[in-house]
DNA sequence: GTGGTCTAGACCACC
DNA sequence: GTGGTCTAGACCACG
């Protein structure tokens, strides 16, 4: 698994790993019943408070995404992954909608947006990405 | 001027003003030159606190959209439309590029993410918005 | 008499008044025993509030460079040139003073400070001021 | 890091801490990475109030000059010290400008004022400066 | 009346 | 512990 965090993009770090590991696990990238890295050796890895890896792990067993094993760690959920592919289905519709809706109320019209939208599309396809992610395309 | 504000929608009040002040300049609600409502008359009538309307004008002075003039209020800057068209327009594009950035990289497909936006747009055709916009549908 | 006003350079309007007749009476424009406009005249004239011109009159009355004829309206006190001479000159050593202090004590050496006030002589030479003063060049 | 502030000078207090954290950073007493103490820490330290001390940090970080580490406190930004620099010449010239044009302007000749300045800069040689530096003499 | 500043005290999210 | 936001109420300078 690779995590990586930005700080001072506006979201908070535990709320980056939560939305990390959950598309992980929707992407496959980690599977159910896999044990995933202590607490200590992410916040080492990531050089960041481990009261705040906590956190995120927190969040996850609460939403059922990670299971605590007794003496062996966090594990991914067996039924995790269905949930987070729908999680991240809705969470990503919900700001798509939000946006649009944004962008149509102050006015611009459906094909001037169209085109912003596909100009977006083009620009990913080019490679031009804000973060790193190593292996994505293939 | 119709200003209105959502707490606990995560954004600050100070800045849901600050970025409704600035789309009523870009779309010609506000004029260059106009004299707006004074701090205490917005803040009474949107029921929060003077100094947060105070805070939210202090910024737009920063940015140059609005200007004080000494004992008659805040007025809109005469160079302050197109500040404004433009911020909105990269705002919403940076916001868009954001989106579609994630639903890439998160494996979705361009076909299934065209799918989602052209049902965001047709969406808010069909005239179902968070916030009614009395008259918008014709 | 000459005056002009500057909105929102960060001096009150009434104290840009005060200053200026205090200078033409230094430097003679303004003559002891001279009645100078009515407060309805010059607020109309410099597109001001007359109550901002009462003010800067008040206190113009207050540091006796001014006195009130009944009847006839403000004239320059007999005694006033000299005072509004020293005054200039010390309230210009004071804030020669200041800027100079400042200067040094950031570490900046006096040659070079020299070098920066000379410029600044120059340019006023050059011409280059921000308030025109038609035939100051006489 | 040592501030001060002068209550009723004329300049907000918190443009006071705005100009003394500029220059600290500019003399190199303030490095960049260096977090400096807490908002609290401060308002208790200087008698004022903690939002006061935020409405500064908060204007520094729009400048650029601060950046906010969550849960950790204020850092100087990396690349704060040439801005800080550059700010203070600019600073310091627009107000040497401004006096000397006003000195001119008002009827000075040129060898008067260069005469007051000299004598300004050899008040500050014999040590007559408003604020102690201990040391500063040698 | 207007904006600008400051204080006091509270609550929140984050580390 | 940290910074960030908000409220309540006060005082000032200005027009």
């Amino acid at each position: 698994m690779q995590l990586s965090i930005e700080p001072n993009n506006g979201l908070a770090i535990y709320d980056q790993l939560v939305r990390q590991v959950k598309f992980a696990v929707a992407e496959g990238v980690l599977v159910p019943g896999q044990v995933i890295p202590s607490v200590r050796e992410l916040a080492k890895q990531l050089a960041i408070n481990p009261n705040t890896v906590q956190r995120a792990f927190q969040q996850l067993q609460d939403e059922q995404v990670l299971q605590s094993l007794r003496g062996r760690g966090m594990a991914v959920c067996s039924d995790a992954k269905s949930r987070c592919v729908t999680d991240r289905q809705q969470l990503l519709a919900e700001r798509l909608n939000a946006v649009v809706e944004e962008a149509l109320r102050s006015g611009l019209e459906p094909p001037q947006l169209r085109e912003m939208f596909e100009s977006s599309v083009a620009k990913f396809d080019r490679g031009e990405r804000t973060i790193d992610q190593p292996g994505a395309s293939q």
